[in-house]
DNA sequence: ACAATAATAGTAATCATTACTACTTTTGAA
DNA sequence: TTCAAAAGTAGTAATGATTACTATTATTGT
């Protein structure tokens, strides 16, 4: 993978917006700094990071994909209410894999996570 | 809700067809027995049934939204080498619901689960 | 039997994403 | 340092899933 800068500022983007955008989102945020990045370009950068581990795509939200600079073992959780996505940490979780293939006999190689509900913010507005 | 034969026969082949189809695979196997029906009438009706419970909708399998006339709690796993969508027992899966909201404080009202590997068929074919 | 309402088929439009293409950067060896 | 091969880019067109629109048809309660 050769270096561009284009990818370069995707990333540092993402790792500085950490509310999990999608492709768009982070097209409109690089757009300010660099007018003339192609929507395209994001997306195969997007692609190639979350092919090289770099970056976790997160599926399963809303119509789109979401991605996540945080690459640690973890879930997500989005609120009805203010849409926003939160992580939620791997320890918070029990063993879903382990008890799974314990008592399926699939071999599990990922393991996608997503709650809906309230956030605590949006709990107290009732 | 008014009754119309199409919903009627949408239900029946979600029934008959326990593979988790997708919307187009339903009317591809409708157009069968009713060649006029429109991909429309298909996707409007399983958001209407999928609105008022009687099926279920799954996301974040692939591109395009599953649909499942298991409307018990549990969970999914797609085979990454034959793509077959299996049902995963909720009695499979400890309690996630319960443990994330008593270590974070959301509210969690709904829980999706897309396990992905290899299925008991496929792990014997390596 | 009939009017109000909901549903339908067929088609066009939208949204997210990928594919294509001519041009530009990067990179490593001569 | 050049310079050619490989990879990347902007811009645009194409694709695939899904929704919206519209004129017509079916259902339902009176």
């Amino acid at each position: 993978m050769k270096y561009s800068k284009q990818r370069e500022l995707i990333l540092k983007t993402l790792q500085e917006n950490p509310i999990h955008p999608t492709a768009d989102e982070i097209y409109q945020l690089l757009r300010l700094e660099l007018p003339n990045i192609s929507l395209g370009t994001v997306y195969r950068n997007l692609n190639q990071l979350s092919e090289s581990g770099e970056v976790m795509k997160i599926t399963g939200l809303d119509g789109s994909v979401h991605f996540d600079h945080n690459t640690h073992k973890h879930y997500h959780f989005i609120c009805n209410k203010c849409n926003k996505v939160y992580d939620i940490p791997a320890k918070d979780v029990p063993d879903i894999e382990h008890s799974v293939s314990e008592h399926t006999g699939l071999y599990i190689s990922e393991c996608e996570l997503v709650l809906k509900g309230l956030c605590r913010d949006c709990q107290k507005l009732n």
